[in-house]
RNA sequence: GGAGGGAUGUCCGAGUGGUUAAAGGAGACAGACUGUAAAUCUGUUCGCUAUGCGUACGUAGGUUCGAAUCCUACUCCCUCCA
């Protein structure tokens, strides 16, 4: 019996909603009466290729689940991918192509199990069930749902009273999530608030199908680093797990003051009380709000690299940043010339610091080029080789360059 | 099936024959200030062998000295009526 609670008070830590609360309670109860794990659904559709912190948030959860014994099944939902989900989007999201899904199917696979444990999870595919269904078996699943029940959720609401277009393999999103959980007999699924509709249509349709329903978990949506929108590869706004340490350093610390805190509750492993007071203690002046950014910005990259790199990561912000230094482990770049000399606007776009000449000479002539530190106010100045020299671009962009005739 | 509206630069969005590489906004980038936070200010924001040249306003043609703006066809999108 406590230990139903004790798990229940962990599971339930950081939710939004448990829908319905009780529902939860009853089944980890029996779970752990007769021994048997709950199977705990996620879903993520690989519409893009790096797993972010905001998917963090969810696998977090999930793997509180695995370490309490519980079985996850981690779906891939290859097949909706191709619908591509509607969810909180005012516009239709044009569907993926086969060879994206594969390409993003595999690097989230690999990327996940930076917060699973691989040997607990079950990595499925909604295109084995799914691909097979035949018209007669989707209009019997379609059978079960009402356009008044899709017409519930807010954003197609939206849309038709606003007379925008919904397509219908938009409406058809939802049921297909839905009739995951019928094949999968999931008894939990997690997700953001903005799959709260989604999930709950899994219970609808496994109520259908005569299946216990499952219990849906909402998390918190991360809000990006611009402060505005959810985080999302679509806005720019994130930090894949797969980034290298520095910018992940750099990413955080460019969240605004008041964002951080969203953070801390969500990564830094502290408790609520422990935050709060770290929180008090910056608003009362007696802690630099740069510094716990920082110590933020660290335990994530220790957490997704390791402290070693976390430190390096810190040691390169500061001189970068706040010395307005070189740091030391600058990348090295080698260039080839055709002829004796380049010009600096064609070099930077060999480097890859700009885009094309003209963005380089837009650059130099608003004072954010350097060469060895000293800035550079003629974009027409010829660089020969032999030579080498450190060459920035901005603050982000820089390199000790060679160049070799 | 019928009627109507629309397609402009990264995005949103002005512009209905002539200094329009195209108002304004957002975003982004750079500089100042700083804590690469926020806020604020300034500048930039198609390309190039660059005081010039080339491309650009859905696609292809046409009218004109001159078109994003007019005409024709086509493609795509949306709305309403049935």
């Amino acid at each position: 019996m406590p230990e139903a609670e004790r798990q229940y008070d962990i599971l339930a830590s950081g939710t939004v909603q448990i829908i319905p609360e009780d529902a939860f309670a009853k089944k980890l109860l029996k779970s752990l009466a007769n021994g048997t794990p709950l199977k705990v659904k996620l879903g993520a559709d690989p519409t893009a290729p790096d797993l972010h912190l905001g998917h963090v948030v969810v696998l977090d959860k999930l793997r509180q689940f695995q370490d309490l014994g519980h079985h996850v099944q981690l779906l891939i939902g290859d097949f909706t991918a191709a619908i591509g989900d509607p969810s909180g989007r005012n516009k239709t999201r044009p569907p993926l192509t086969r060879d994206q899904i594969e390409a993003n199917a595999k690097t989230y696979a690999e990327q996940v199990y930076k917060v699973l444990d691989k040997d607990k999870t079950e990595l499925m595919y909604n295109s084995t069930w799914s691909t097979p269904l035949g018209m007669a078996d989707i209009i019997r699943l379609l059978s079960q749902v009402t356009v008044a029940q899709l017409m519930t959720r807010e954003d197609f609401h939206n849309r038709y009273s606003n007379n925008l277009p919904i397509a219908m393999h938009e409406l058809l999103y939802p049921i297909m999530q839905g009739y995951d959980s019928v094949a999968m007999h999931s008894d939990v699924e997690l997700g953001g608030t903005d799959q709260t509709f989604n999930c709950l249509m899994g219970r609808e349709l496994q109520r259908q199908a005569n299946q216990p329903e499952q219990v849906v978990i909402t998390l918190p949506l991360l809000v990006g680093l611009d402060g505005v929108d959810k985080m999302s590869k679509s806005k720019g706004n994130y930090v894949a797990i797969a980034d290298a340490p520095a910018d992940m350093f750099g990413k955080v610390m460019s969240v605004s003051d008041a964002l951080m805190w969203a953070y801390y509750d969500l990564f830094s492993g502290m408790t609520a009380a422990e935050v709060a007071e770290l929180k008090a203690r910056v608003e009362g002046g007696t802690f630099h709000p740069m510094e716990a950014k920082k110590q933020i910005a660290a335990l994530i990259v220790t957490r997704f690299h390791d402290a070693a790199a976390a430190k390096a990561a810190r040691d390169d912000f500061e001189t970068r940043f706040s010395k307005n230094a070189i740091p030391e482990d600058l990348p090295e770049e080698t260039v080839v010339l055709d002829g004796a000399s380049i010009g600096l606007p064609a070099l930077m776009t060999k480097l890859g610091f700009t885009q094309s000449n003209s963005e380089g000479v837009r650059l130099i002539q608003q004072g954010g080029v350097k060469i060895d530190g000293a800035a550079v106010t003629d974009f027409k100045v010829q660089l020969s080789a032999p030579s080498t020299f450190v060459l920035q671009a901005g603050k982000r962009r820089m390199a000790r360059v060679t160049l070799n005739a």
